[in-house]
Formats: structure tokens, sequence, C-alpha cells
DNA sequence: TATGAATGAGCATTCATTCAT
DNA sequence: AATGAATGAATGCTCATTCAT
């Protein structure tokens, strides 16, 4: 149910995800307790609906990039371009509840999940690398651990904001320096680029 | 009172900070629960100073380091040799209990504390990469802002290991990036090392 | 509605009363939660009717018998093999509801529903036993005490039953006690029988 | 801890088993919620507990009579006059609690529970029968299916008990039958005793 | 007639905090 | 100083009953 999920979703972003009871996600979407029961048996079930609504979302946006054949550098600066308005409005980022459900939960319980984000995050930084690479402006080299280290400042970055403590002086500065990792792989003949 | 602390240490490492009950740190020190309230309020309390004297500890071992002169090289590597060393044993790690904390809280409420914990890592990275400076291994090109890169790898690293979704080749990796972006601004005299 | 009676008598037979919930005789009978509520205001009524119901066929069989002139001893030995049945196969046996809902109602609302359906059950017995008497095969001695005994026997037996705590031998020497108690009566002239 | 299971006792016999509720007896023993989970997890566990604590009692009764050498004549009627006095004032009796507990469990659940009741019910009747045989009043013939016999019968009064269709005199005549069953068996040079 | 979504009161259980000893 | 029994507010969950369609 619509409501239920756009409820929860809020509450997420603000509470994260240990923090929050079914009371929040009543209060917040005004459906009584027993009506949230009906389609959803615990907070647990709600959290991994609204995960994985929102990966659909994200998933619809970047693959119209992808398979529309723009060029490389557009798609890059887009891509680091929503990072960093995610990471400006962070309050409205699932981001901690992503981290507390993820710490929660035994080991076992969550690799599937986490696989499944994380495979995400992935595909998503490796194909926009690899669109450079078909488009020849980027040389193919260590993709996997650039991708990775995309991946990992992010996470960091993401930490930093969740922490309050990220300004968006360090957020240029932090996403310049991803920047100017692909700019060591150019092709000399688009270097100038 | 050493022998709660110590206890709760080990419980916070294990079960992070929200989940953390009364309970579970009587149980662990075997003191009863009057007796812990004796000397704290809250769990809050006895968080906080757990983290205090963590910092006091990392500060007494990364000072010691800077003042007995030793070579740059050294103490970079041994620097990121702990860091290895602390993802690779994360349960054994307070980082999970830190970003709840600091997750959990209003802003207001822990912008003090925060500032130190983040304030103090970035003074110990910073102090490592001006030793390379004074010593004249590495240029004086934007050390805060690689200081901030380290941080944001560091935080990101920490994240996928709490996520089970660090492996050791990505640990290797990544620092590996790190060394090399040190290697960018070294001293040509001294490039050769 | 015939179909939500005998969803509710299975139900019945398997849980129990107390533990029935409008949801099992919905889940059983195939019939919407709306629907049920158009002919019964509750799992009580529900549950009334059915043991109405149970009566109006036991009451077919047992007079049937009665009416034809059948010999004392067929009559007897057939309704001591039923009651052998019945208790063999007690997960079809709707006493546990019976117990479930005389005990768990006060005393006022449930005296009519007891004295019908012990009622019932004596005037089986009486009848069976004075089916005896007229055929001049036993004695018109304190038969009402002696219905009594077999109600009492009978009850006791099918608490047995509910505890998993009755054998077959059981069963059968203990019906035949009963039966020893008619031989005791029993004209002298038709003794050896 | 004895104001719970004395309370719990009471409200155990007033509203049986399954439809006691935490409440109830919180209600009734005036300890606070949080009070009660400190010694006991469940109504379950108190349950059980009251139950333990009657079977001492009832048995340091009767083991005293038995061991004192009383006359068997004395010992069985003074045993028939207690269960008079237990169907007379049902409302005292846990009888109900008792078949409601066994009957809403699964059967592995309750089959230890229920042949510690049983068989202690089965061993006092057998020990009072034997202690007539040894004292040479009866005759060895068939005590176990008459101590069976003792059992069913004192369930089925005890059925009619709760169903309030118990009157003083249908329990004095079973409760002769009872005794003519004896005397039945009684040997020639006591019988006329 | 018939549906089933929605309601909200009620129950079991947990836990931070207090306080008499 | 230290104990741990006791409190009660808060949470997750169930279910009988209603009502718009």
């Amino acid at each position: 149910m619509r409501k239920i999920l756009d409820a929860a979703h809020e509450v997420f972003c603000r509470k994260g995800f240990l923090a929050v009871t079914m009371q929040d996600i009543i209060d917040e979407c005004g459906i009584s307790r027993g009506g949230i029961y009906l389609y959803f048996a615990s907070v647990d079930e709600i959290f991994l609906e609204v995960m994985k609504r929102r990966n659909k979302e994200r998933f619809s946006v970047i693959s119209k990039s992808l398979h529309e054949h723009e060029p490389f550098d557009n798609v890059l600066s887009e891509y680091l371009e929503r990072q960093k308005r995610r990471l400006s409005n962070f309050e409205k980022s699932l981001f901690r509840a992503y981290c507390e459900y993820i710490f929660s939960k035994p080991k076992a319980a969550v690799e599937v999940f986490r696989d499944i984000q994380l495979g995400h995050l992935r595909r998503t930084i490796v194909s926009i690398l690899q669109l450079g690479v078909s488009q020849e402006i980027i040389r193919d080299e260590n993709i996997q651990r650039l991708a990775d280290h995309f991946i990992v400042v992010i996470d960091g970055l993401s930490v930093l904001a969740l922490a309050e403590a990220l300004t968006e002086d360090i957020i240029d500065e932090q996403l310049a320096i991803l920047n100017e990792m692909i700019k060591n792989i150019r092709r000399v003949d688009n270097a100038n680029k």
C-alpha cells in the first residue's frame, strides 16, 4: 500500500531503522494499527519493501541514461551531481536506516539483502565507467578497483553526512578527487576535454 | 570504575549502541544494577566515557610515534597497517556503536562529541602528513584535502566492514590507492623511494 | 448456512472452543468475513448452532433404533460400540469444545444450553435402559442412578481421551464394567443370555 | 514467590487456564507487571508451578495416612469424603484449568506434565486399594481396573461439577457405587463390616 | 447479499529507573 | 558503597466487529 510505504520511507529517513516503531509509522500515515498489519507483518518487512521500491526507482533513472547513448562525460557528471545533491539533503536519505538494518541483523539473515544493495551500487558505477571505455574516452585500467573507490568514498561521505560533519566544500573537494582519478586514465586524445 | 568500562566496551563492540541495554552491561561486568547507577546515570553516559577513554589510549600511541622523530614512511605505513588490522578484526571495533550513537541523537546533542571524535581523527592524519612535509619527503600541497580523503576512505571501508562486505583484497587495493596519492606528491629526490 | 456450520464443526473439533477465532472459520469455509456476520453475530452463536444441529442428528439415529423395537441387547451393545468408536477417534469429537464453552461462560448464561445437552444424553441412556425393562430383560432397579453412572463414566473416559491418556484396553475394560452392571440386574430367566 | 502463586491459584480456579491473562494475576496479587516477570516468564510457567505446589500438598496428606497404618476402611472413606468435599466446592478446584491446559497444548508438550498428574492420581488410588489388600480386607482382583474406574468416575463427576450439573444426591449415589464395588471384592470374613 | 479493508481495544513482554535495605 | 526487587511506561501483535462498496 502506497500510503504506508510513503510514510515509512519518511520515518526511516528521519529516525533510521532501529529506533523506528510501528507506532511511528502509524502516526505518520494515519492508518490504524490493525490496518498496517493487514499488509505488513513487521517493521522489517516494511523496510525491505521500502528499499525494494527505492531500488526500482533508482534503476529506472540510471538505466535510462545508459541506454540513450549519452556521452560518458555527461553521464558521469550527472551521477556525481546527483550524489552531491543526495549528500547535501541527507535528511532525505535512507543510508542511516540501511546501515542500522545491516548492522542489527545476524550475518546470514542480511547476506542476500546486502548483496543486492551493494551489487546494485557497484553495477551502476561499473556501468558508467564502462560506458567511458566503450566510448573510448578512458582506458580499461583497473575499472573494478576504481569503482570500489567510488563506493568507498561515497559511503565515507555518507557517514560524515550522517554525523552532520559534511560541508559543501568537503563534498566538492572529495568528488573532485574522484574526477581527477578519471582524468588520469583518460585517453590522450580526449585528455584535454 | 574500570571494570564497568571494560565490560561496556566489550558490549558496545558486540552489539553497537542502540541495542545495548543496561542489563547487557550488568551481565558482562558482574556488578549489580544499583552499583552501576552509582557511577553512571545511563547507558549514554557510559558510552561517552568509553569513547573518551579510547581516545586517550589512541592518542598516546600516535603521539609517541610523532615525538620520537621516526621516519615519515615508517609512521605512515604503520598507520595504514593499523587501519588494516582494525578493518580485518571489525568485531572488536566501536565504529558501529559510534555510528549508532551519532545517528540516534538530535543534532545539537552530539555536535560537541562528534567534533571531538572527528577532530581527533583529522588531527592524527594531518599530523602524520605534516611529518612528511617537515621531513621534506612530500610537498605541502592540499594536505587538508588529502587528510579528508583518508578519513572518507577509512570511514567508507568501515561501513563495508560492518556490512561484512569487505575482503582483504579490497582493503589492500583501497589502502594502496591512498599510498599512491602520497606518491604523487612526493618530492622528486625522494620519489624513487 | 450449511457451509459455514460444516466448516465451524471441523474447526471446533480441531481447536476446541476458546481458541477458535472468526478467522479460523473464515479460512475453513471460504466465505468472507462480512458474509459470515450476515448469518451469525459471533463465534458463540455459530457454536450453539453447530451443537443444536449435532443433537438433531444424534437424536434421529437413536430414536430410529428405539422405535423399530430392536432387541435391548442389540441396542445397548450398539450404543457402547458407538461410544468406543467416538473415544477412539477423539479428534473428531466436539467434547472439548463443549467443555470449554460450558467452562468459559457465567453460570446463568449456559444453564439452558447445558440442560439441553445433558438432558439429551440422559434421555438417550434412560430410553435404552427402559427398553430393557419393557422387554423384561432387566429389572427396574435404580435405572436413573445407573444412567447417571453411564454418563459419568463416559464423561470421565472423554476427559482421558482429551488428555491423550486413553488406550483401547482401558476403553474396553471400563465399558465392560458398565456391561457387568447391566448383567447384575438382569432377570434370572434372561441371565444366561 | 508465595504471594504470586497464591493469587494465581485463586485466578486459575475462577477462570480456568485459557482465559487467564497476566493482567488477571497482576490485579489479584497487587504486584506490578514487571515484578511478576522477575519470577515467571509466562502464565504457563506460573500454572505449572501452581500445579507442582498443589501436588506436593496433596502428596503429603495422603502419604501421611498410608504410612500411619490406618485401617483401610478409614482411609477409603476419608478419601471418598475428600472427593465429595472437592466436588461440592468446585469453584475452588483447579480441574478446569488442568483440562484447559492439557487440551490447549500440542501433544508432545504436555505428555510429561499429564503423566505426572495422572500418575499421581493413579498411584494414590492404587495405594489405597493395595492397603486394603495388604490388610486382607479385599481380594487382589483387578485392582488396576478398579483404580481406573475410580479415576474415570471422579473425572466424570468433575466434568459435571464444572457444568454446574452436579447435585449432592448425584455425588452420593455415584460414590456409593464405587463403595459397592469394593464391597463386592471384600473377603467373606470381612464382608459384614 | 456479499466483500474485505479498516478500526482500536487488549494482551504479552521488555527495560530504564528508583529505592528500601 | 552496593544490592537487586519492584515499578510502570512503551512496544509488538492479535482479533472481534464495523462499514463503505
